[in-house]
DNA sequence: CTGAAAGCGCTTACAG
DNA sequence: CTGAAAGCGCTTACAG
């Protein structure tokens, strides 16, 4: 086994000190020109650099960032999470993923492991729902930045969208489409921002047009086998629903397949829509009326801010990115019942 | 800001030497059972936690893996990733992931990253197709294990599935059934052996079956879009074709909603299968045939074999993992033309 | 069972 | 421009 080499193996041979290979590296200016030739081909043939961990300790910094996300089993989360991964990793840094779930009540722990284990910044998916995590993060001064949800009011900066006028433009849209019986489609909502803005500005819109007693909300895990099953209640105890929101595209893909089990006609039995505007949502049968969110922005935007935050130690801006509706055939007024 | 607690804050707290809380938490049999709760009591109240920096200088051991993988945005890798990490996680292990795109001929400089920025043991998918990687790897003795396909010949352990006989197993069920018209869309093909290995596996079954010279390939970048696209120019370009094999589930379902834009019926008019058994394969329409692979069981077990290896400092053994031919509507026995 | 001390591999203020 | 030395925060062999 090749032992790593070490800064003094490459003074040794370069027949300098220590001090002059690690000034060779860290600031070049200060070494004669022939000499700093010399350490590089020196370094370069031996393979050198440096151990990461001394580096970290002499330096007070490790270079690391941690992403916490609910799960990379969600497409729109690894695409956040790769366009932030990529962005972090030009600029030198590492990044440590660590999965939680959707409930962010308990974030102490993770939040915790992620800055004991050396992140020096951290992004977080969602409102930070855990007081002793925020004092943790408060007092230790860490970066860190929330995304998918854009909070105006927080003390941890934001960089998302807003989740509520987002359904709130989509729920306005079906109501004045005519559309009185409305189900809707929610995710875990337990220590969830965002599905409870969504849910939020669901029944207002309901309400403010006269509909909330007729607007359901039905709370299900990710998963298409889910959104199908669910399909099947709605048809079995909600028969005059003439809507379906769903917040994931997973779930109208779920509720759409099985609507052609239930041989429900869509938009002309059931109008569906959708969230996040995943790429298959244009080629479903028919086409998905749906939110676009910018889950890659977000990864590099996030990964920017935090970047700028530990280099300069400023406070970060919240940024409020757009969404937009993206209107397909799964949707047109409801049927006369 | 509250600066960080270390070693020498608690032992002056709780009046003993650095020596005694170190042993506390290293090696508490070693410490009297009072001291000792002492201690763990002023450590809990001042939020101690060890630098890792330090602690992996001194031990020689970072608790740290690298993940090297060609995208997060594609559900496979999302999957395995999540298990890999999710499984290290419990290990107490930390893991950097780092994206590389399909092409394994140049992991040098990712695994050097990797390596030199502290990972201990290394998740690569794909066979290794750079020899200074492989070399640096077997200098430094990196546990490694690549994963997704499975080579038993390779000197680098291997925990996935044979590509090559999936491929074969479907490839020869197609011939069976009559197809003489066949296209295979593949994923990018350089360096990566995943690829290679299933074009190989039509391309034999095609010349043992006679039918080599209508046997065609084409390779595109994974994307629904691109499935699509690539079915209207075998539309065009090879309207003999009866089955259209497509090397990822997301290339079939492209090519399915573009059938129905072109007013063929699968599996009446062509016959199309894909690979994966993402979740979404068996609600096409119609269900689609394909090749369920264990995302999940690689990330978990080649954990599990990495944290093995670094604790023992045995040899990695390569497992052969199982995959499934699911046939679903999408196939069926050609038309007469 | 406990403490003083060495040393892991770096970087940088200090002296020359 | 260069080197000797201190020190980052740990763990552990050594001595008691």
């Amino acid at each position: 086994m090749k032992p790593k080499t070490k800064v003094s193996d490459v003074a040794h041979r370069a027949r300098v000190s220590v001090a002059t290979v690690s000034r060779t590296f860290n600031t070049p200016a200060a070494v004669r020109e022939n000499v700093r030739k010399r350490v590089i081909a020196v370094a370069q043939s031996l393979g050198y650099s440096p151990n990461p961990a001394a580096k970290a300790l002499r330096m007070q910094r490790t270079n690391i960032v941690g992403a916490v996300v609910p799960t990379l089993d969600y497409a729109i989360y690894a695409q956040m999470l790769n366009s932030f991964q990529t962005a972090l990793s030009a600029s030198g840094y590492m990044v440590f993923v660590l999965t939680v779930g959707f409930d962010n009540t308990h974030l102490y722990e993770p939040v915790r492991l992620l800055v004991d284990r050396g992140a020096e910044a951290l992004l977080i998916v969602g409102r930070i729902e855990d007081d002793r995590a925020r004092t943790f993060l408060a007092e230790r001064r860490i970066p860190t930045v929330t995304t998918y949800s854009y909070q105006a009011d927080d003390p941890i900066p934001s960089i998302g969208f807003d989740n509520y006028a987002a359904t709130r433009q989509l729920a306005d849209y079906l109501v004045r489409l005519g559309h009185r019986h409305m189900v809707m489609i929610s995710g875990p909502t337990r220590g969830n921002d965002r599905q409870q803005s969504r849910i939020r500005a669901f029944r207002e819109a309901a309400a403010e047009a006269g509909i909330a007693k007729t607007a359901q909300v039905i709370e299900r895990t990710y998963s298409l086998r889910e959104g199908a099953a669910v399909m099947r209640s709605i048809h079995a105890d909600f028969p005059a629903t003439t809507a379906v929101m769903c917040n994931s595209d997973v779930f109208a893909f779920g509720v759409l397949s099985e609507c052609k089990n239930l041989r429900l006609h869509v938009p002309e039995d059931l109008t569906v829509t959708g969230f996040d505007n995943q790429d298959f949502a244009g080629l479903l049968d028919p086409p998905l009326t749906t939110i676009a969110v910018p889950a890659t922005e977000m990864g590099a935007r996030s990964a920017e801010a935090l970047l700028n935050a530990v280099k300069t130690r400023q406070r970060i801006a919240s940024a409020r990115l757009e969404t937009n509706l993206i209107v397909r055939s799964s949707t047109a007024s409801p049927p006369s019942r």
